[in-house]
DNA sequence: ATGTCACGTCGAACGTGA
């Protein structure tokens, strides 16, 4: 099983690239974040054409996310459960024995001190998903763009100051203790270690200066960890024509073992 | 090297968020 997440920036603007990227990849799921338009501007009948239908949840301008799934599944929310907010940052499916959280976590960098406290009561609720799914052991990955550094080797030299949210010692408290519930990082649990990155800014030359940052990430319950053979970001994606600023982090998955033949 | 994009409001440049 093949799944990725990618924050498109801009389904519309990216819709051609991400039609050929899954014309190349051929993934069974496509978690994208930063859609910014309303459901009913998403190019459903593009991506059913493709072969893959979509669960959305939109809104304007910013922000949104959708899933592309190959074959049949059903919506579990459209909003991450005991995060009080409007914006559509969130979407939960299930397909093929799996619970998949497709998740677009708050920046944190805005909106002074409530904005960064956004950020903190999204990983609060998302904690609190991660206990209840684990509670009735259903298998899950929770994907998406987490606005978080975990390490200091995932975020190039100089690429942001110390006191930036997706840095900040809080920041990576709350990713640890959202890992900590028993969760695993699907790529550094495949490279321990060195440059993954994820995103590169637009600005300052930071993609010619590999001056990136590691913070799109699939986290999996432990037995999908079990059976997760690869994961690794999509890097030359980011050299495309007009590229979104963030590529896919793909993982792959063996088959799982209680599926019946 | 604060060197870029995308969106919405506008009806040409800005403000906002990233």
């Amino acid at each position: 099983m093949k799944l990725a997440t990618w924050n498109v920036n801009s389904v519309r603007q990216r819709q051609h690239l991400i039609l050929d990227w899954l014309e190349r990849h051929k993934p069974d799921v496509l978690m994208m974040q930063e859609i910014k338009c309303e459901t009913a501007q998403f190019p459903a009948q593009a991506f059913a054409e493709a072969g893959y239908e979509c669960a959305v949840v939109g809104q304007k301008s910013y922000n949104g996310v959708a899933t592309l799934v190959r074959g049949a599944f059903e919506v579990c929310t459209d909003h991450l459960p005991g995060f009080d907010n409007p914006a559509a940052r969130y979407v939960e499916i299930r397909t093929q024995g799996l619970t998949l959280g497709n998740l677009y976590l708050p920046n944190g960098n805005s909106g002074g001190a409530e904005g960064y406290a956004t950020k903190l009561a999204f990983f609060d609720a998302l904690a609190a998903r991660a206990r209840e799914l684990l509670r009735t052991d259903t298998n899950f990955i929770f994907a998406g763009d987490y606005n978080v550094c975990p390490k200091p080797e995932d975020c190039a030299p100089g690429a942001l100051g110390p006191d930036d949210a997706l840095v900040r010692p809080e920041t990576r408290a709350a990713y640890n203790r959202l890992l900590w519930l028993g969760l695993t990082d699907a790529l550094r649990a495949l490279q321990p270690s060195g440059k993954a990155y994820t995103f590169w800014d637009y600005q300052a030359g930071a993609w010619d200066r590999d001056s990136g940052l590691r913070i799109d990430h699939a986290l999996l319950s432990p037995a999908v960890a079990e059976r997760l053979l690869t994961a690794s970001p999509d890097k030359a994606e980011r050299a495309c024509e007009r590229p979104s600023d963030h590529v896919p982090l793909i993982i792959t998955l063996q088959d799982d073992p209680q599926a019946t033949a």
